[in-house]
DNA sequence: CGCCAGGTGGGAT
DNA sequence: ATCCCACATGGC
């Protein structure tokens, strides 16, 4: 193990997680209702057995919430699995391919590059359907619209691989706390994810909340713009300090 | 209004 | 290998 770099990720995600609390990522819009989710699907403080339909809206997620914020994506989920389950089946590989490319990109048309993503779906529907068990990260990323950060977070949250994911916020928390670099081509994700792997125990729990807490603190906190440092959880141990007053 | 969002693939240099 | 662009809706 990296101790080095292994002390700054560990400090890091001490401080995220006493600040914002467990996430309970990923979110389920299949299982709300459920005791354990909240509204919203996800599950703070439980990690529930995930069936293969949970696994399924995962990956779509996935590939819906590329470059794009969840509220967008929310409802392209909803409007999908309302359209199944007024056919009275559930969210499923073949259940997508039943839908057709026109009419998947029709429901989710509220997720941005629906032409594209419904592409994306079809072709990943088709894999899906044609293995069991646990997908392997090159088969995902032969895909056409599977790169690096959606394998690994499919990997990661629907079939408990212990990988890290490199997203954008992750990319630029890190770029400011302590330098690292802020480039997002291939070459930068497998080393930055490589450092961190590295550097920290190899652990699926932790790996899935420390991604899940930097979204949050980039999202509400270490803002592109303008990062709202004045009283950020991370400035005793952040290099990009911007005083406000 | 303008900027941004839990990226990826394709093409030119 | 590196830069540039298309893809597209909806929130703030």
């Amino acid at each position: 193990m990296d101790t080095e770099h292994g002390t700054i990720f560990i400090r890091l995600y001490e401080l995220l997680l006493e600040s914002y609390g467990p996430r309970g990522w990923w979110p389920l819009l299949g299982r709300v209702g459920q005791p354990g989710f909240d509204a919203e699907g996800y599950h703070p403080g439980f990690e529930p057995e995930l069936s293969n339909t949970d696994r399924f809206e995962i990956a779509v997620g996935a590939i819906l919430t590329q470059n794009t914020s969840w509220i967008n994506v929310r409802r392209a989920l909803g409007n999908l699995s309302r359209h199944v389950r007024d056919r009275c089946t559930m969210l499923s590989p073949e259940a997508v391919l039943d839908i057709g490319t026109e009419v998947l990109a029709g429901l989710i048309r509220s997720s941005g590059y629906y032409n594209q993503k419904a592409r994306k779906l079809m072709r990943m529907s088709s894999m899906f359907a044609g293995i069991k068990g646990v997908p392997e990260r090159d088969g995902l990323l032969n895909l056409w619209g599977i790169g690096p950060e959606t394998a690994d977070s499919i990997l990661l949250y629907a079939f408990d691989g212990p990988v890290f994911v490199i997203d954008a916020y992750t990319r630029r928390i890190l770029s400011r706390v302590a330098g690292f670099e802020l480039d997002a081509s291939d070459q930068v994700y497998h080393r930055l994810q490589s450092t961190i792997q590295n550097a920290l125990p190899r652990d699926t729990g932790l790996y899935r909340e420390y991604h899940a807490l930097l979204v949050e603190h980039g999202k509400n906190r270490c803002l592109k713009r303008d990062p709202l440092c004045s009283d950020c959880p991370v400035r005793g141990m952040c290099d990009y300090i911007v005083q406000k007053p």
